[in-house]
DNA sequence: AGGTGCAATGTAATCGATTACATAAAAGAC
DNA sequence: GTCTTTTATGTAATCGATTACATTGCACCT
């Protein structure tokens, strides 16, 4: 079932069967005709890699993330797959599984597969990696990273805009005592997260002194042990940030089973805005950053890349919005907090 | 950077460069060094593009899903991928969107890409298309579909196995009177999950008098409406079971809101066990699907009809298991109920 | 009628690998 | 030393499309 056939039913050329195809320059509209025929009657469609081959054009995109399971990423892929689909791309989604070392086989395969650019949405770079791909000229978009170049685009959160808000939102309740949970350290993202909280703080004149914080490992029990530890300062925080959604879900697990309640013992605002956030009991109040956004954009600027729309590397702004929702209130006054505390041991 | 280049370097001609990268045959091995140094030297990797031309096989299976977004697929992918990894191919996801004539683009895509093999997870099957795919004997791997052909394997679910389980559960706590909310009867997938159930409370000797159902749409905010339904009963049951746990999440903050508590008030019991379930207020007792066995096996059965190993298709059994949380207690006692009744009114 | 121009189609090279077949060189047989 | 066998390597066809260039044929002009 390939060209030549329908070349033979139709009775012309193969070149004609591929003008036909591409729509260009001049073909009889009886033949054209005469070949849709053909084509439908073989049910005949076009070998992506034959066509890949000598137009030196894939037509693939390739997406790395960390891991399709962790709730972050399916919403990234799903909106970066449909604008894909949508201009004619196909994606080769690739796992790195949070190691670095996965990452350069991923990177192999991307370029094995001949993807005409690269998203690079995970933390675990390796510099040395990226300039292969840089080497080959492949347009490649990051998440998070610094340098521009040409052909690579950087997409630059605005986590403090969010982080601020979530920040105001709490010292307008009244708390002063505000904890934070921390990703992984060793993470860059978990660490710029943290610094956009650090500086939030600063910005609402509240001292570094005023807060205590925990590190955690962005999953539900990581959120749970931290909280915990929280919990069991003598003076403990009325209200706390974590670093993402599911952070604060294991939280809130902590706080109820600790015979507490959000927002009436304490407040609590995660990140992300995990579809997830709006079933807790409460629902969790949290800053959002659309992976919707994030996917579409870094579709885009992939494709302006890929398409020779622009040879420079684009740096693309994505925001941050505080999202009201239950899991926040009013701090509690003195007495009801040492009520509380008593409760608790 | 092609096979050319590096056998310029080399000084062999291209048939040595691909016999050494291809372990074939005999080359001697100072040769083989020499190639295997070039190809360090340009950072050669070859292009699986014409390898596949010239093969006829792509070394990509296909993966149709219904939507990534939805938690009961991610993990699926990923064991799915992992295990095509591990064994050398690459996976293209495609999403129906769980639209049937979305389904139509992505077997195209499919077929365009060359792929050696299909996995189709989705309810959403045209069977026009099935047949396209057929007709150039591609492999494919169905979920729930009745009929073996050659080349098609079908992974047969045992449902009944955990939903009877979950029945017999409740019953041994006291249970009479048990409710079920349905997925979105239009598909397969949430008929034969209902037919489960009810088998299940036949065979633990309920009559069908005894339980009340409502339609969900196996998303939270269906469950939620579902469960007012329930509540809303003169005669309401003392436990639910649902048909995913999305489902169980939306019934479950039904119960919250209505100032009722699970499982004291009413025992609730999810299906599939996504990660989350885990995580609920209280963890939700439910019956587990293993996506990840789901996905190895769905690999497992194409890999061995693309490899020739089997050229007839298999049947490939998964199993369902209850597990236990917190979301099922001892039905209550008639006055308790009534009490809690009053409360809700 | 003969020449010019353009539209429609065909021929064949090309992309980057694999592989059947050909060939050269080395080893072994006698 | 010649002939056969074996081993290592090279040559060129091939996969299925695209496309530069060549060719055909018809319309139009003078």
């Amino acid at each position: 079932m390939n060209i030549k056939e329908v070349a033979a039913r139709a009775k012309v050329s193969t070149a004609t069967i591929s003008r036909t195809i591409n729509q260009s320059e001049s073909v009889d509209p009886k033949t054209a005709q005469r070949v849709w025929r053909a084509i439908r009657e073989l049910n005949y469609y076009p070998s992506s890699q034959a066509r890949a081959l000598v137009s030196g054009r894939s037509r693939m995109l390739g997406l790395i993330i960390s891991d399709i399971s962790n709730p972050f990423f399916p919403e990234l892929v799903k909106s970066f797959d449909d604008a894909a689909i949508e201009n004619g791309y196909e994606v080769v989604v690739s796992n790195t599984d949070y190691k670095s070392d996965r990452m350069s086989l991923c990177v192999r395969r991307m370029i094995e597969r001949n993807v005409d650019g690269v998203a690079i949405m995970t933390s675990e770079i390796d510099s040395h990696l990226v300039e292969e791909l840089s080497r080959r000229r492949l347009p490649m978009v990051f998440l998070d990273l610094g340098k521009l170049k040409p052909f690579v685009s950087n997409i630059l959160v605005d986590y403090s805009k969010g982080i601020e808000e979530a920040v105001r939102h709490l010292v307008g309740l009244g708390h002063q005592k505000i904890g934070f949970i921390s990703g992984p350290l060793n993470l860059k993202s978990a660490h710029t997260r943290r610094a956009a909280f650090l500086h939030g703080l600063q910005s609402c004149g509240l001292s570094r002194r005023q807060y205590m914080e925990v590190e955690g490992n962005h999953r539900v029990d990581g959120g749970d042990v931290a909280m915990r530890g929280l919990l069991a300062y003598p003076d403990r925080p009325t209200a706390v940030l974590t670093s993402n959604d599911l952070t604060a879900i294991g939280a809130l697990r902590a706080i109820t089973t600790a015979g507490l309640s959000a927002p009436h013992d304490i407040s609590l605002i995660g990140f992300d805005d995990i579809e997830l956030s709006q079933y807790t009991q409460p629902p969790l109040t949290t800053v959002r950053l659309s992976r919707e956004e994030l996917g579409r954009k870094a579709f885009d600027a992939l494709f302006r890349s890929v398409e020779g729309l622009t040879k420079s590397g684009q740096e693309i702004g994505v925001s941050t919005t505080l999202v009201l929702r239950q899991s926040t209130g009013p701090a509690p006054t003195a007495k009801a907090s040492r009520r509380a505390k008593a409760r608790t041991r």
